[in-house]
DNA sequence: TATTGATCATAT
DNA sequence: ATATGATCAATA
C-alpha cells in the first residue's frame, strides 16, 4: 500500500481475525503520523500531550480494531493477544516505562505468578513504536512497524522473579515499603487519577489499610532488550 | 539527566 | 469507582 493511504474507512474496523491479519494492519499503518491516522480514526490530536497523554494508544486501537473500552482483558480477546504503543526517543530507545496492569492489592495474597494478570497481559503483546522527541510535535510523530512478542523462557524467568517478591511483600502488608527502585525488570509504581486516590490493602497484622493505587510497569531497559532481540530476529 | 512518584483523559 | 490508554515533572 502506498504510504498515506488509508487502509479502512473511517474509524470503522472490525476485530482482525488473525494474527497474521493484525500483523497486516499494523504494518500497513507503519510511516503514517499520528495526525494523519487520527484522521483515519476520528481522532483529533491536540498539540502537545499534556491532556493527551494516552492518545497513541487510543489511535492505535481504534486503526486495528482492538475492541474498545477498558476491560481487564487481551486488547485482541480472540487472539489473546496485547496492544502497546512505546515511545521512542531520537536513539530508538524506549523513552518511558511501560504500563502493564492496576493491582488487586487486596487480593495478591490469593495468586501466583501462572494465574497473575501481569503473566495474562504480557503472554504476548504487539508493540507498536512510536516516535517521541520532545521536539516533534504530537501529530508529527510517526508510528513505526509492530513487532509481536512472547517472552521467552529467560525474559519469563526475569518477570517472574520480580512479580513473586513484590507480590510476597504486598501480601505480607509491607506495600508502603516499595519504591520504584524494587525490581530488575518489572516495578510497582502508583497508578491512579489524583494523590487523594486510595485503595484497600492488608497492613502487617493483615487486617485493612488504605494506600495508593499501585500498578505494574516494565522498564524501558527490559523493553529495550526485547526490542533488539525482536529487531534481530526477524 | 535518569528515574521515581504523581498525574491526565476516557470508558464502563 | 476503577479499569483502560500512558506521559509529566519533581527528585536524587
Amino acid at each position: 500500500m502506498k504510504k498515506g493511504t488509508v487502509p479502512f474507512s473511517k474509524g470503522l474496523i472490525g476485530p482482525p481475525e488473525s494474527e497474521a491479519e493484525l500483523l497486516s494492519r499494523a504494518w500497513d499503518v507503519a510511516g503514517l503520523t499520528l495526525g494523519e491516522l487520527g484522521a483515519c480514526v476520528g481522532v483529533e490530536v491536540p498539540d502537545e500531550s499534556l491532556r493527551a497523554k494516552g492518545i497513541a494508544g487510543q489511535i492505535l486501537e481504534k486503526a486495528l480494531g482492538a475492541t474498545a473500552g477498558s476491560r481487564a482483558e487481551p486488547d485482541f480477546v480472540e487472539l489473546g493477544i496485547e496492544l502497546k504503543t512505546i515511545p521512542l526517543d531520537a536513539g530508538g530507545k524506549p523513552k518511558e516505562s511501560t504500563f502493564v496492569c492496576s493491582i488487586s492489592l487486596a487480593a495478591m495474597a490469593d495468586t501466583d505468578w501462572e494465574r497473575s494478570t501481569v503473566l495474562k497481559k504480557l503472554s504476548k503483546v504487539l508493540f507498536v513504536p512510536v516516535e517521541a522527541a520532545s521536539d516533534t510535535p504530537l501529530r508529527d510523530r510517526r508510528v513505526g512497524r509492530a513487532y509481536l512478542w512472547a517472552p521467552t523462557p529467560e525474559e519469563q524467568r526475569l518477570l517472574r522473579t520480580d512479580w513473586e517478591r513484590l507480590a510476597e511483600m504486598i501480601a505480607a502488608g509491607d506495600v508502603e515499603e516499595i519504591t520504584g527502585h524494587l525490581g530488575e525488570v518489572l516495578q510497582v509504581r502508583p497508578k491512579a487519577p489524583h494523590g487523594r486516590s486510595r485503595r484497600r490493602a492488608p497492613d502487617e497484622e493483615g487486617a485493612v489499610q488504605w494506600t495508593m493505587p499501585r500498578g505494574f510497569y516494565l522498564r524501558p531497559a527490559f523493553t529495550e532488550a526485547v526490542l533488539a532481540r525482536l529487531r534481530a530476529t526477524e
